[in-house]
DNA sequence: GTCTATATGATGATAGAC
DNA sequence: GTCTATCATCATATAGAC
């Protein structure tokens, strides 16, 4: 820990450069139709190489997952709001999402596509969504009391449709303005809301 | 076609438990983790037999996405709807949804798994998506008609939001009561739904 | 139509020079 | 740490006997 130098770029420049071909490939066509070959051409470095620095190809997929974590920004992305209304709060929480989804898209994919071979992805996968429902669970409970909100029964459901439909845009290459959507779908969840009257 | 006679089955039993075998194998561990051999043997039959019936590898996938289509199936669960009130619709959609969702679970499974790698799959999934908002915008409106409800302005977002929680729904394994959350969800999408004053 | 044996090529991984 | 050459295995696909 005290011995590392300034910067690990330069040094192990090469174990990046592979870790970033993996990333993408395997993202693009999978694990399995990705081949040790074509990620070393992409990184620019010999095939043998990457046995080197990953004993296997399963260890580089552990380390692709592990090192090139979508987790903390996601977490990132669900903290330090501010909090004058539910609307705002999930709008805020959604163009968040989709930015950071947007930004790791690869290993979003990569998630959605190996969980069900791959068992340690499917844990993963299951904590950061139940994580995260209850974290917009607990922001919308928050949001409804600061705004002088009537109680409503169904907070839980609709965060849980909230990230669902977050994460099926986030799959969906083609939709045209996601925003908008994340727009019609906040009025959507938060119509049934009705605002207490001031006394 | 007029020769073809009263049963296929016992004819081309082989084919047909390739297909089975092909259909499973790819759902578990995907297209490309799937070894020719190891569908020869699920099947019972020797591995060079999958080369009399299917020309490639990649033909057998066709294959099992044409002739074990979902998309019969889902239009079924999809028509011949009486539409008492939008929530009876959406419920009789959403179980409909799921439990053919569940039967067909394997197939569900390729569609979500292969549909990034292989342009055609994702065509499939794509218009088989946006048919089906189509059709549940359309079931929504007129079932809002009948029932005396005011118009309502984001029907197709509330059609869309549906099918994203069903297409979620139905790819997590470990949800313990899909229809109790399709009961909830259906509730939160429609409770900004406001019936007409009888006059 | 069914089965066996096998061709041909690619794949993950290793050994060892530099 | 980097690179080349190569191994052993396994993949898809074929040829041809029955």
């Amino acid at each position: 820990m005290v011995g590392s130098k300034e910067k690990d770029e330069g040094t192990e420049e090469a174990r990046t450069r592979i870790l970033d071909a993996a990333l993408a490939l395997f993202a693009a066509h999978g694990f399995n139709a990705t081949t040790t070959k074509a990620i070393a051409e992409q990184a620019g470095v010999p095939g043998g190489l990457i046995f080197y620095y990953f004993p296997t190809k399963k260890a580089l997929l552990a380390s692709v997952l592990s090192e090139r974590n979508i987790l903390v920004e996601l977490r990132a992305s669900a903290e330090t709001l501010v909090l004058p209304d539910p609307k705002a709060t999930l709008m805020a929480l959604g163009s968040r999402y989709l930015s950071t989804l947007k930004q790791h898209k690869e290993l979003a994919c990569i998630l959605l596509r190996e969980f069900r071979s791959h068992p340690e992805v499917a844990t993963q996968f299951h904590a950061l969504r139940e994580e995260h429902i209850r974290l917009i669970t607990s922001y919308v409970q928050e949001s409804l009391r600061t705004g002088q909100y009537e109680p409503v029964k169904h907070v839980e459901a609709i965060a849980r449709m909230f990230l669902y439909n977050i994460i099926v845009i986030g799959m969906i290459e083609n939709m045209p303005d996601p925003l908008r959507f994340v727009e019609d779908m906040v009025d959507v969840l938060l119509c049934g809301l009705a605002k207490k009257a001031q006394p």
